[in-house]
DNA sequence: CGTGAGGTTGATCGCTTTCAACGGAGGTGG
DNA sequence: CCACCTCCGTTGAAAGCGATCAACCTCACG
């Protein structure tokens, strides 16, 4: 459900929930998404939540003016729509072609009913989540907008990077909109900073979606060490 | 753990606490703290959770600078602690004296295996907190300061009026440093725009710490759609 | 090729921060 | 009892960072 959410956590989630589709029922399908196409909105009951099983999503809240801000993306093998209340709380859309796995929310709290240790399973699940939202906390109140972009690219490179690798190359699957709702920006301000730090040998950007770190580690400092060196 | 959650949920989530605690162990303690005093810090093992039974607790996460974000206020009847890691990933202290019901994490879980209903219930809890989160994730990303303290007031007092109230009068547990770190603002902003809806009529402050609002409605008009009339 | 969506870069504006001075409340000691 | 000090909050002036406005670029697609 969010980005933060380090690897072997999502094998950790992804695991939970196969296990528990196989063990609870057999109405739960696959839906597709296209890219832009939209998983649910605000407001929407809230029977189903859904693993990613290819692609990426995001969750986002809509001010009244049309303000946006995403709350966090969900990768393959991330879980979303977990909620109490019978709404969803926040909008869900694909970015690119997607594939997710549709869990009725009855069968779900019927399985923890009956098998406990699926609860508390589940439990770990939601107090993943929440550990991981910390993280997006300082990041939008208390890192200056250098520091906020590479935070986000560094969370991403280390999803992205082969265990122990420090050097990674991947494709942004989200457009600079994107990056700007998530980090409280504007897409200017995202591009100033992607090029400020290509300029410093941090990254670099062969294709706008193509994302080349030499040094994740070295990114990394960038993340809470304002660039004061000019 | 957050201070969006409403009132009735608050009175939810103490119902739920209480049966838990009657149900499960009897090595649980209360703990009392001083104004400014910590209950744990960032990095320390998470052996317990907590439930505020009187007073008021903030759960906070620092950079190495010294910047610092709170994630959150901890009312009484809010648990606070829950992390699936064995290590807090953040400090917690108290705002004003303050006690809490200690609660060892060990007991809980054992409690969830052996009866799957409770759970359930810590799930909804924990699915609770996740969804009181997002509107704080709107307000650092895409709000001005002057809906930022709009909206952060509008909580409050809906907290402290009684059901149905449209005016409520309160003391603020908080400083100006904390509704800043809440807020990602800076101290002096924060007491501007406390200015600035007290010269607009939204509130009146008697007092450093009291706050008066005359028409909750009127002051939550404030915290979405910008102060643009002058 | 033409068109449009997405991205970058430059110039300027304005909100929030920073720096600084001041004021009130509470506590302590002479 | 009052002078003094410190903490917390407010207010003003100036600086700085990110937003806004605007022009241009790149690429995919018809």
């Amino acid at each position: 459900m969010n980005v933060q959410t380090a690897a072997q956590q999502d094998t950790f989630v992804f695991d939970n929930i196969v296990d528990w589709t196989k063990a609870s029922a057999d109405d739960q399908k696959v839906v597709s998404l296209n890219k832009n196409e939209t998983l649910f909105y605000e407001g929407d009951a809230a029977e189903s939540i859904y693993e990613v099983l290819e692609g990426v999503v995001c969750n986002y809240r809509l001010l009244l003016d049309g303000r946006r801000q995403i709350l966090g993306f969900a990768f393959k093998g991330d879980l979303v729509g977990l909620s109490r209340a019978d709404k969803h709380g926040f909008g869900c859309e694909a970015l690119c072609p997607t594939q997710v796995h549709k869990i009725s929310k009855y069968n779900l709290l019927e399985t923890v009913r009956q098998r406990p240790e699926m609860g508390h399973k589940l439990l770990e699940v939601a107090m993943s989540e929440l550990s991981a939202v910390q993280d997006h906390f300082v990041i939008l109140g208390r890192k200056s907008a250098f520091e906020k972009v590479a935070s986000f690219l560094t969370t991403l490179a280390r999803r992205y990077a082969n265990e122990g690798a420090n050097s990674v190359t991947f494709l942004l699957p989200m457009t600079r909109v994107d990056i700007a709702d998530y980090l409280g920006l504007t897409i200017e301000t995202v591009s100033r900073n992607f090029s400020k730090l290509k300029i410093r040998g941090a990254i670099d950007l062969p294709q706008f979606t193509t994302i080349v770190i030499p040094d994740i580690d070295c990114l990394e400092e960038f993340s809470e060490s304002e660039g004061d060196a000019s």
